[in-house]
RNA sequence: GUGGCCAUGGUGUAGUGGUAACACAGCAGAUUGUGGCUCUGCUAUCACCGGUUCAAAUCCGGUUGGCCACCCCA
């Protein structure tokens, strides 16, 4: 996988009086980066499509922000001391002297775009969705790059309930529709204030204790101790049984809320675990937090397929007006690779025709006919660049062209072409002027259904 | 940031001190105008640097890179 190594670009070894032919040293991968080749295209574009029709079908409208914002945007906004600004922020300086950094995430930017363009004077709430590569400075594993791609959706300026529950009912149904069985894992973390309260009673009762945390735990505890709750410590997990659990210490708005996104789930039939030890790494989440786990995945702890919640004092922390505001964002990365590793297959490009020719003038005729054929909306392939007939029938047969077209020098005097069925192994000489009626019938006949693929719109949630 | 494992053609592997093997893919060809089968040939200074040895893919050290786990997250 990885034969280019940063090694070989290094040193050259010392070769006295060697003679300087020194071809160039081929680069690597930046680390954490990777390409996306195109054997697996045919996954992203079925995700993308995916993506991009459910947020259509519910109203949401495609953003693209910068990969470069100014630095203190995701300080003040994902939170100060979060890790991802702490020490996971690819961030410089630019020659002009402004600290800028590769998003992280999206959200911060989402919101920046809405106060920036002063989107609070269109109808509210604004619905909004992207597919974007983002960028953490963390040790590369599975399941995580450096460079990754997140699909999202973020509904700002509006703070009923039944936002929260929309938003993780199309996070829920991408995965579906997708073949993934997934299940919402759901908590409240309510307000500030409220979780500080929280916070207090949990450091109240785990203090006792911290002779029996890490050292990592114990710094979790003075700093963020809510933090201590996603901790994989087998001794952290058999206290927190007993530990209290923030829906006690909601208020009254923030408890009616949270069980009125749970009806709404269950209303529309969206399987919810409620998680009363889902805390997410964000500071700018309240309320509603929520992450999506593939169900056939056998290990619990594993990476979570998608994450969102509600995010109410976000806006004005980035010096917009008090806007309520949720969304999610969902890792293609990771959905791509357990659709791969499920074996759900995207489709393949197909081809109907192969258009092979001999000799200039059959290529001539035959690279007019590929644009012809193309006009026509009938999809072809070629090897022009080939001359062997022989390699071109191997080509067409590989493609999986139901008929190869072919082209020499005697079709072209004739003004014909030879049109092979690759199934039946039979062909037929056809008059070259009338090659797309001709083909267009056969195709009618044989394969009626290959002519609506692919023009279907995903099929709109419940 | 911490720890464990690993590094052989494009891909997946065999080879544990004595001339680098196999499968698949790719390319070329088997009387110069026809595919799916078959056959033949070609494709690797064994990540890099150094050490031990008569001899290193194989042992040792370093470097680089990858994978995995922790941390955190998507």
């Amino acid at each position: 996988m990885n034969k280019i190594h940063k090694s070989n670009t290094g040193a050259v070894p010392k070769k006295t009086d060697a003679p300087a032919k020194k071809s160039p040293q081929p680069f690597g991968l930046v680390r954490g980066t990777r390409d996306i080749l195109p054997i697996d295209q045919s996954y992203w574009r079925k995700l993308y499509e995916e993506a991009e029709g459910l947020c259509d079908a519910y109203g949401l409208e495609r953003i693209e922000t910068p990969v470069l914002e100014e630095t203190g945007l995701f300080v003040r906004g994902v939170g100060k001391g979060t890790e991802i600004v702490e020490k996971e922020m690819f961030s410089f300086e630019t020659a002009g002297g402004d600290n800028v950094t590769m998003r992280p995430e999206a959200t911060a930017s989402i919101c920046r775009a809405y106060i920036y363009h002063g989107m609070w004077n269109q109808p509210q709430p604004v619905k909004l969705w992207y597919w974007s590569p983002m960028f953490r400075h963390e040790r590369p594993q599975s399941g995580r790059y450096r460079e990754f791609w997140q699909f999202g959706a973020e509904i700002l300026g509006e703070e009923d309930a039944v936002i929260d529950a929309q938003l993780a009912l199309i996070s829920w149904r991408f995965l579906k529709d997708l073949g993934i069985d997934a299940a919402v894992r759901i908590n409240s973390i309510g307000t500030p204030e409220c979780r500080a309260n929280y916070k207090n009673a949990l450091v109240a009762y785990f203090r006792p204790k911290r002779n029996r945390l890490s050292e990592d735990d114990k710094k979790k505890l003075l700093k963020n101790p809510m933090r201590l709750l996603d901790s994989k410590d087998p001794a952290v997990i058999e206290m927190k049984a007993e530990a209290p659990q923030i829906v006690d210490w909601l208020d009254e708005s923030s408890k009616n809320h949270f069980m009125r996104v749970l009806e709404y789930l269950d209303e529309v039939g969206v399987p919810y675990q409620l998680d009363p030890f889902l805390v997410r790494g964000l500071d700018y989440y309240t309320k509603t937090v929520f992450e999506l786990y593939d169900n056939a995945e056998e290990d619990v702890n594993k990476n979570a397929l998608g994450g969102g919640g509600r995010y109410d004092g976000l806006m004005e922390i980035l010096g917009g007006r008090p806007t309520p505001a949720a969304g999610f964002g969902m890792g293609i990365d990771r959905i791509v690779s357990r659709l791969k590793s499920m074996n759900i297959a995207a489709p393949q490009r197909k081809i109907d025709v192969f258009v092979a020719q001999l000799g200039e003038g059959g290529r001539k005729k035959a690279l007019a006919m590929f644009e012809e054929l193309r006009l026509a909306g009938i999809k072809s392939g070629e090897a022009f660049a080939k001359g062997s007939i022989k390699t071109q029938m191997e080509f067409a047969n590989r493609a999986g062209a139901r008929w190869t077209i072919i082209i020499g020098q005697k079709e072209v005097l004739d003004g014909t072409a030879i049109v092979r069925d690759m199934d039946a192994g039979t062909q037929e000489i056809v008059d070259a002027r009338k090659i797309v009626q001709v083909l267009q019938k056969k195709m009618a006949q044989v394969q009626p259904e290959s002519i609506t693929i692919s023009t279907v719109p995903p099929t709109p949630a419940v």
